[in-house]
DNA sequence: ATGTTAATGGTAATCATTATCAATAAGGAA
DNA sequence: TTCCTTATTGATAATGATTACCATTAACAT
């Protein structure tokens, strides 16, 4: 239901990596295609069992080196939230700002991933990232606003 | 300098907790000095070492257990970073808002933690605040927005 | 088609975090 | 203050996600 999932790996990739020195190989495409039609955030294991059914000769140890490389090159954005293992997704899927929300439950620890942002709350992180840019010199390709507090459930429990 | 750091202890915490029916003890005590007069994001192994310098019968099994209750109850909030290990840090230093900015280069993997927002931005969040809890029923606490990109040395290296 | 070397994948190692459990001490009651 | 209940502690062992290693394979430039 979620506009930012299901798309299909980013398009475009392989000559952009090969232009960057890159081999386009077949781990590779495997888990872009994978990470490019999850429904949710993926942990590495359920990124490799996945990956397995298209290609079972994939290694686990190929999936953490290719998430990596993904994640230098802004492709996709590691989650850990304390689950103790991370999650990762593709970070291209917002037209524009590449901006969503975390809305992370301190006491149970769920969090909710949404993409819910008002054209003023766009405007404001558009002008912030210039702002970084300009003060810091820090270019942003992405960001994820963490909303830390307590989940609708955990209240009804009180 | 950052003035979200070095402010000492969260004001009437003993009280606050022990009417949560937990008990005040010198651990939890020290981790709090700790975390108050933390000049940074501390790991659970550093805030163990500073806590150890003050109270050498403490175990690093307390740290974590201590760390743990003070995030469920929105004392303080855990950093992943993706180096590994975690850290943590007060969460209630910004008055009103209680929301700061991460640099997350994608590059190097440092971070830059920063408390720079104006006023608009204040203004926008807090609205967001209000959406999230209207429409999600989540309460928010506290929230840090996560940049990610490329950082100022990392460009200057290309 | 061949050569160079980036990339792979099985396996072992690492190390932050958790689980266990007997011993301790906070704080309410008397 | 003294006693009791039990939440909390801390030493140790166990867990498990991630990383290191290294011989083998396969992109892809020539
Ligand atoms: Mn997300
Ligand atoms: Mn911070
Ligand atoms: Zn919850
Ligand atoms: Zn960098």
């Amino acid at each position: 239901m979620n506009h930012r999932f299901g798309k299909g790996p980013p398009k475009g990739w392989p000559g952009h990596f090969r232009g960057q020195g890159y081999r386009v190989t077949v781990p590779r495409r495997i888990i872009l295609q994978v990470l490019g039609n999850a429904e949710k955030h993926l942990s590495a294991e359920e990124i490799y069992l996945r990956s397995y059914k298209l290609y079972p000769a994939i290694g686990l140890t190929t999936v953490y080196r290719t998430l990596d490389l993904l994640i230098k090159n802004g492709v996709i954005i590691k989650i850990e939230s304390g689950e103790g293992r991370a999650r990762y997704e593709l970070a291209g899927r917002v037209e524009g700002i590449n901006c969503h929300q975390h809305l992370f439950c301190v006491n149970c620890r769920n969090f909710l991933d949404i993409s819910d942002l008002t054209e003023d709350e766009i405007a404001v992180i558009k002008k912030m990232k210039e702002r970084l840019l300009k003060k810091y010199g820090f270019t942003v390709k992405s960001c994820i606003l963490q909303f830390y507090g307590e989940c609708k459930n955990c209240k009804k429990k009180e």
